[in-house]
RNA sequence: GGGGUGGUAGUUAAGUCGGUUAUAACGCCGGCCUGUCACGCCGGAGGCCGCGGGUUCGAGUCCCGUCCACCCCGCCA
């Protein structure tokens, strides 16, 4: 065996052999992806990262390939395809041999399909046990068995390119913000504990008893003092922990590709995120975004009209399908004769809703006739809906050629004059079905976003999972600054309190702080959010005035930020950033399906991981060590 | 914290109204095979039906509980 390691080195691997090395002497090593044995031949499919090169072990070689004779003996040959024999799924092995090309058995299904390899010489490196799945992309495995065996599910070709393709994500990352003048620097994991925002992960602290660390949720304070420091642009590809429950797109432990900038303005952010992404793309796709954004700019979008349009802050573009909001409509009509309608106008009517807030709306969708859904499929849309909490149905209606209503329980109801007035604001035509959602506004967006983007799906506007060839990439700017919690009446930053308020809204500081925007952006790309940031406040004097919105005296603020307020008072530039989530970035580019399938060991749901068993409980001595007791 | 889907051979699935020995494909094991490439042919093994209770003459199937995975709401600036 010592032999294929230390006089046989590796010549190519398995995805590299083309039929200009026809008559090469190679060595291979790799796995084997399956043995086909015909008795006195047989064939292997080797297999390594970059591809499968057909291996041949044949016993009668020299009748059929004379020259083969000068690179190998008879003997050798033999003792090769008596291993063959022997071998099974996912061995390790070796081989020498005479490069060949397939003459009139070309297999054009693979890129080394023009020729295979005649083994002069073999070994097995290492056995291997049945694999408890196979090792391949077409093969659909309980998410379970794949998580407990990774380091098996991870010899998935369509793994192993999402994986490497990553890896070009970080390469064109680096090159690309360092040609930018951005610095590599990195931040500690273990921070501070500050309360608000995502749950921390704690970290007890041996040598402070009773105390413990936080794991960094992200860099964001640390990467403002660099500028304060002065070292004007900074980038890093850094992990971020988050104590919160897991999503398709979210893990508790996740990767940003985190930025910040002095002296910038938002749209000085934007043109370099815009720059990185075309670069990624260029790099890790081959694809050139220039030829779909020729100006080399994303698109801009205002919160307030991402909500109204698409009820959602991270709309996906690929498709319309707007939102109607029929909130003025329904008001002008008095409710139009509908019960549940009539009751949201009586409650602005009486002032128990503010006019001016909308907390809550009525809107619809319209389903276009073309779209041919069936009243079982429309059903099979509003049972999706009834996972999302508080659902209690969706009323709908069809429009009849005179623009009456069927299959509709409003249909009873409703006005003639609001009926018409509807049809003309939504522009629905006869056929076409028109599902309505009201009451409280957030409820009613995250069903209308939702029911959005279940009816593009099944009118096949865009696919279940993954790009399907379109790149909707949207900038997402000035959402509101405080969010109000209705219960306290209090204002909490809705991002956080070191966002600098649009300049045209400052004077709304103190008389109206939900009406103040700020410079917040998010980037989102085919409806998930990529990233986002914000230009930071750096003038005390407004930020006084933010933290007495935010109810926030001078002595929490020294508490929870001392730090932070005592640099900015020290010479701090103006400065701005953004934050990309690398991981989401590289499910969508690559179009794997979860955030799971591009990290290499990722938890479950519940934060647990199932190859290795964490989190585990640990001794009573090494708690007693960290003066933690355990309590049940 | 709440809702939904699923768990049957190593894997993926089928299993009707509760009824006799729980099916199939792939994989695995043995044999044959020199042009396959998801090779083919012949033969074979393989099951705590997630786990624990209950109903019943009888439970994969019905009921209760529980564990695990996934999806969603809340949460995640």
């Amino acid at each position: 065996m010592s032999r294929f390691i230390d006089e046989l080195k590796r010549t190519h691997r398995c995805g590299d052999l083309r039929a200009a090395n026809e008559g090469n002497v190679v060595v291979l090593f790799g796995w084997v992806a399956s043995r086909r044995d015909h008795g006195g031949c047989v064939f292997v499919d080797l297999r390594d990262r970059t591809g499968i090169t057909q291996i041949v072990f044949d016993r009668d070689y020299a009748a059929k390939h004379p020259g083969a004779a000068q690179h190998g003996s008879a003997e050798e040959v033999a003792a090769a395809h008596k291993l063959a024999e022997q071998m099974r799924g996912e061995w390790v092995i070796g081989v020498r041999g005479l490069v060949l090309s397939r003459g009139s058995n070309k297999n054009p299904k693979i890129p080394t399909g023009e020729i295979e390899v005649l083994v002069l010489e073999a070994t097995v490196f290492n056995k291997a046990e049945t694999p408890p799945f196979e090792i391949s992309d077409d093969v659909e495995t309980r998410e379970e068995i794949r998580l407990e065996k990774r380091y098996l599910d991870l010899r998935r070709p369509a793994l192993q390119r999402t994986l490497i393709q990553r890896h070009h994500i970080n390469l064109a990352t680096r090159n690309y913000l360092s040609s930018q003048g951005c610095l590599e620097l990195e931040t500690p994991y273990l921070v501070k504990y500050t309360p608000g925002g995502a749950r921390n992960f704690l970290v007890p602290a041996r040598m402070a008893q009773g105390k413990f660390f936080a794991l960094a949720e992200s860099p964001q304070l640390y990467k403002q003092l660099l500028m304060v420091s002065g070292f004007d642009r900074y980038f890093q590809i850094v992990k971020c922990f988050r104590d919160e429950d897991s999503r398709l797109d979210r893990q508790p432990e996740f990767t940003q590709i985190d930025i910040e900038l002095s002296f910038t303005n938002q749209s000085e952010i934007f043109r370099l995120i815009e720059g990185l992404i075309f670069a990624i793309w260029k790099q890790a796709l081959g694809v050139d975004l220039k030829e779909l954004f020729p100006s080399g700019q994303f698109p801009e979008m205002p919160y307030a009209e991402a909500m109204t349009k698409y009820g959602s802050d991270k709309p996906d573009l690929r498709f319309d399908l707007p939102h109607v909001d029929l909130t003025d409509l329904v008001l002008e009509h008095g409710g139009g004769g509908v019960p549940f309608w009539v009751e949201i106008a009586d409650k602005y009517k009486s002032g128990a809703l503010r006019a001016d807030m909308r907390p809550e709306i009525v809107k619809a969708i319209v389903i276009p006739a073309a779209a041919n859904l069936s009243r079982p499929q429309l059903e099979d849309l509003e049972k999706g809906l009834r996972e999302i909490k508080g659902f209690r149905g969706l009323p709908r209606a069809k429009l009849a050629e005179d623009g009456s209503w069927t299959q509709s329980p409003l249909a009873k109801s409703i006005t003639p004059e609001l009926r018409a007035a509807i049809n003309q604001a939504c522009g629905a035509k006869p056929g076409d079905v028109v599902c309505f959602q009201f009451g409280k506004e957030s409820l009613v967006h995250t069903v209308m976003a939702r029911l959005r983007s279940d009816v593009a799906k099944r009118m096949g506007l865009i696919p279940e999972y993954g790009h399907g060839g379109k790149w909707s990439f949207l900038w997402v700017v000035n959402p509101p600054l405080f969010e109000l919690d209705e219960e306290t009446g209090t204002f909490s930053p809705a991002h956080h309190a070191f966002t600098r308020p649009v300049d045209e809204h400052l004077p709304l500081l103190e008389s109206d702080p939900a009406r103040v925007n700020c410079y917040r952006y998010d980037v989102v790309l085919n409806g998930f959010e990529i990233g986002g940031g914000s230009v930071r406040l750096h003038d005390p004097e407004v930020q006084q005035r933010v933290f007495n919105v935010l109810g926030i005296r001078d002595q929490d603020a020294r508490d929870k930020f001392g730090f932070l307020l005592d640099a900015l008072k020290s010479g701090a530039p103006p400065h701005g950033g953004i934050a990309l989530g690398m991981d989401r970035l590289t499910m969508l580019l690559s179009g794997a399906q979860t955030l799971r399938d591009v990290i290499p060991f990722p938890k479950t749901n519940q934060a647990t991981d199932l190859m290795t068993g964490a989190p585990v409980e640990v001794d009573a001595s090494q708690l007693a060590e960290l003066r933690i007791k355990t309590i049940t």
